[in-house]
DNA sequence: CGCATTTTTGATACACGTCAATCTCCGTGG
DNA sequence: CCACGGAGATTGACGTGTATCAAAAATGCG
């Protein structure tokens, strides 16, 4: 629930800065308070809160998306964000004449393409989710830093044990392949061989 | 592919105007150009055009919503629009101040608003999309309009025969009553008592 | 090194899909 | 007014893709 400070420890002031969140760190809090963002980097999910406390997926948001534009209009935040990788947010509207309409129009377009996009990782084969949701996280070079498991489970509506499955296979088929194995170091991050897959 | 015209052929010009669409009818096609429509009543169906020619559900506009907005940025429309159940749509951007920032910023929160419900719409227990569709489609007094078996199986992700089923199911348990038994002639009206539901 | 967490794997169950017949509307024309 | 036809809806019998449950096996971390 807490606010956080607009203060950043290093570098000294500005008040509107952007920020750095590791995978799983909590960004702000539905009913809370705050500004709200866009995204640079990184994959961003977006909680419900349900009756009883629990959290239930609602929305994906990756670089170019804004969120928490609600507090903006209703003063708190509706849903609740939190880090799936670790990801870079600046406040938003950026600027001077941001507000204006083309800046707006353009996310509102770009939210309605990711709404779509959402749809479709939740319909049809479990396989074909999970690699539509790889495709959409992977960047030009085709590179991707995965969500947890259980993440990409949230967001496919499929369980961990099925995403587990999946992914190994697709490690089997070459069409994944860990950057460990090329001797980088970084949890979860993989080359996708687009080749291999359809 | 034709652009409707902006001459209504009953209330003389003025040009731009609001139209009424019957359920099954097309409001404008993917690559097509033409205005941005605000969705006054109704439901609206937006699909993606999949590479031959097919088209897969992508998102659901409901009264409030924005359709169409990408046109005003791309020229063309991203997704094609049909109507599910009666429906009125207005050109948007309305009137004077109308791009403005509180109404884009209002149709951009909006828009997230729906996505997470489309979302929740596709996860969970079959009954409980199809009585999560029927809660979002039905208006204060528990009256709705459905769309046919077969756009509720599109939109939930499930087939026409588990919808007629589960809809068999809640008309046998009273949570739905066709309108029909009360005399009322509207075919696929309902109403819906909440009492019972959950 | 040792513990907690995440991931993987296997065996089995069930919710929903699939296939195939009806059945119910409704509009059309004789 | 009724036979006809077509589209949507319903129902039943059966198949299968994922969920579940239960244990290992990795992995990350202090």
């Amino acid at each position: 629930m807490r606010l956080f400070s607009l203060v950043d420890r290093n570098k000294p002031s500005l008040a509107r800065q952007s920020r750095d969140y590791l995978p799983s760190q909590a960004i702000y809090r539905a009913g809370a308070d705050g500004l709200a963002w866009r995204v640079k980097s990184g994959v961003v999910r977006l909680d419900a809160a349900g009756k009883s406390g629990e959290a239930s997926f609602a929305s994906l948001a990756i670089a170019g998306d804004i969120v928490g534009c609600e507090t903006m209009l209703f003063g708190v935040y509706t849903f609740t964000a939190s880090a799936l990788t670790p990801c870079e947010l600046t406040p938003w509207p950026e600027g001077k004449s941001a507000t204006a309409g083309d800046s707006l129009l353009a996310s509102l377009a770009l939210a309605q393409q990711r709404a779509a996009d959402l749809v479709a990782l939740r319909g049809g084969q479990a396989s074909d989710r999970v690699l539509g949701l790889i495709r959409l996280l992977a960047d030009g070079a085709g590179r991707v830093i995965l969500p947890t498991r259980q993440d990409i489970a949230d967001i496919t509506d499929l369980r961990i044990e099925t995403i587990s499955r999946i992914i190994k296979g697709l490690e089997r088929a070459s069409i994944l392949l860990p950057l460990k194995m090329q001797g980088i170091h970084a949890t979860r991050g993989y080359s996708l061989h687009f080749a291999h897959a359809a």
